[in-house]
RNA sequence: GCGCCCGUAGCUCAGUUGGAUAGAGCAUCAGCCUUCUAAGCUGAGGGUCCCAGGUUCGAAUCCUGGCGGGCGCACCA
């Protein structure tokens, strides 16, 4: 981004140098944001680090990097030791500048990245089955995926958003006999629910259509020829209706992944015969294995059953060779933690096909209790009544329930409050987000001026108080921010840094006067606001979320 | 019983890959609108980082053992 390296990266060259002089080679130390304004812009533990191999206390070693670093001039305008033996270093006036004008010049792209460059990722989330509505955990998988797509997207990789159907399996027959029961109860005729079948009022809805599409005497049909029309209507209507919820949603998908495919094409015998081949298979109680207990798994797994079916597990191996076979270089699931279980037998089966140990990887993600009230809303998928994805996003909004799902570490359990995601108010983060993107909108649009004419000259000497600084600081970190995201695939990282910096603004915004100050000082007000206004807008926009320029 | 995840302020949660005096929001209390959006800002109080050991210059963070909560442990998907 920019012209020249970050700062940042100009002053780990020369620490790393200094560390290989003085025998720290391969050493574990880092250059980082001090939490304490006091402690500087950047600070590094190196010294701490290299006391042992120097044999001197850490502050005596730290006298010695400082003496032996390299800087180029107008990079650094103050070194100290402090503590234990941090070396903490502020940046010169330059550097804020220069970090304006990057800001400005990057624009949409500022926090942008292209150490992905050249890899290619799958990420595959939601794959629910075709069987209902989409509920709020789907919704948590679907932010988290799309949002860790995006991370990946803005570090250069080349990313596939793929979604899995499982069309193949016992849960399709339930579902035809299921809908084939609300035909003949939409036609008044005393029909049961089958044992196991799905009991849920979306089925009358798809009755309706399923009589409206085919005409009333479809009821009439045999029974076998109704079910397996219903065996085919059944997941269409179902997958339409996800389509539609994720549509709105902001979720677009560029893979749609039939496990039926798989045995259409062969997948399972062909993937039978690799695993035959190298010598990953046995026999025993007329059932077919895969030794998987020697990859990691803890016990091995039946492929084919006994009754010559197969398991669920060998169009899930078959899946992931096609994955690989495909051209990329990682494949990431989003699985709920009810899967979790699944992964050392998923890892177990492509380790022993040779593919490496990073190309698979698993983001859990855990339950969402969803209160309103202050009480729970249950939900149970057995008697048919629970939260769809839908009813929650058409209640809080789209923005706001993204903005939530992403707000919390995907692997701890999650409460969504919808009182709170309902409120537009402060005590809701991303109304406080996107206020304070609204606000500097505002102050362009009360100047009469384009925000995007700015060019990001500005003299620092002109951002005089504390809050310009905090400020202008805060947002030169923002591509640290989407790198650390996207390494770690932790979205809730951006809506962390967003608030950080959105508190940040509000009150620049509040102390700080832009328009009708001295030209400097205005101009140079006029910068930050547009340099803010930029990241807030990348920020959401990384999350698919808007940023509106007013409330 | 075994495995995975979690345990941090009254509540919801961060915690920069082992660093400096553990942070934020909400809630509580006290203030702030002639001003680009008060849909906002400022300040105060609030902690046994679940417990006990260990590793080291240094542990909320790593290791071991407990305790508590969640989710899994199929020839189901």
């Amino acid at each position: 981004m920019g012209r020249r390296p970050p700062v940042s990266d100009v002053l780990r060259e020369a620490l790393a140098r200094v560390a290989g002089q003085l025998g720290g080679d391969g050493a574990a130390w880092v250059l980082e944001r001090p939490r304490e304004a006091g402690h500087g812009d950047l600070a590094t533990n190196l010294a701490m680090v290299l006391a042992k191999a120097q044999k001197a206390p850490p502050r005596k070693v730290a006298e010695r990097v400082i003496a032996a670093l390299d800087l180029p001039p107008g990079v650094v305008s103050r070194t100290e030791i402090a503590g234990p033996g941090f070396i903490n270093f502020w940046l010169a006036e330059d550097q804020l500048a220069a970090s304006l004008r990057t800001i400005a010049a990057a624009g949409s792209d500022y926090g942008r990245h292209n150490f992905g460059a050249g890899v290619k990722v799958n990420v595959e989330f939601v794959s629910a089955n075709p069987t209902g509505p989409l509920h709020v955990g789907h919704g948590r998988g679907a932010a988290l995926g799309d949002g860790i797509a995006a991370l990946l997207e803005w570090s250069g990789h080349t990313v596939t958003r793929e979604f899995y159907i499982n069309d193949a399996g016992v849960q399709i027959d339930r579902l035809a006999l299921s809908l084939w029961a609300r035909v003949q109860q939409a036609v008044g005729r005393q029909a049961e629910i089958p044992e196991g079948g799905y009991h849920g009022d979306y089925l009358k809805e798809d009755a309706a259509q399923v009589l409206a599409r085919e005409g009333p005497a479809f009821a009439d049909l045999p029974a076998e020829q109704g079910i397996a029309r219903c065996r085919e209507l059944g997941p269409l209507l179902q997958r339409e209706q996800q389509d539609r919820d994720l549509a709105t949603f902001g979720v677009r998908f560029r893979v749609f992944f039939s496990e039926q495919s798989i045995y259409d094409r062969g997948g399972i015998d062909s993937t039978l015969r690799l695993l035959h081949e190298r010598g990953l298979t046995f026999e025993e109680d007329g059932a077919l294995w895969f030794r998987t207990s020697a990859y990691g798994d803890d016990q091995d797994r039946v492929l084919r059953k006994r009754d010559g079916s197969y398991t669920y597990f060998l169009p899930d191996i078959a899946y992931h060779v096609d994955k690989h076979d495909r051209g990329f270089d990682r494949v990431i699931d989003v699985w709920g933690a009810d899967h979790h279980g699944y992964i050392p037998r998923v890892r177990a089966a492509l380790r022993a096909l040779g593919y490496p140990e990073d190309f698979f990887t698993v983001a859990v993600v855990q339950l969402v209790k969803v209160v309103r009230g202050g009480e729970e809303v249950k939900m149970s998928k057995r008697s048919g009544e629970f939260v769809t994805l839908r009813d929650l996003f058409e209640e809080v909004g789209v923005d706001a329930a993204r903005y939530f799902f992403l707000m919390r570490r995907s692997d701890s359990q999650f409460v969504f409050d919808v009182d709170l995601a309902k409120s537009q108010t402060e005590e809701n983060p991303v109304f406080y987000v996107q206020m304070a993107h609204a606000r500097m909108s505002g102050i362009f649009r009360v100047a009469g001026l384009d925000p995007a004419s700015l060019s990001g000259d500005a003299r620092v000497e002109a951002l005089p108080t504390e809050d310009d600084r905090a400020l202008l600081k805060k947002l030169t970190a923002f591509p640290e921010v989407t790198a650390r995201a996207a390494r770690e695939q932790e979205p809730h990282r951006i809506t962390g840094y967003l608030e950080e910096l959105a508190r940040l603004a509000h009150a620049w915004y509040h102390k700080c006067r832009v328009l009708g100050e001295t030209p400097d000082i205005e101009q140079a007000r006029l910068t930050l606001a547009r340099a803010s206004q930029i990241v807030l807008a990348n920020g959401l926009g990384l999350l698919g979320l808007s940023a509106p320029d007013r409330m």
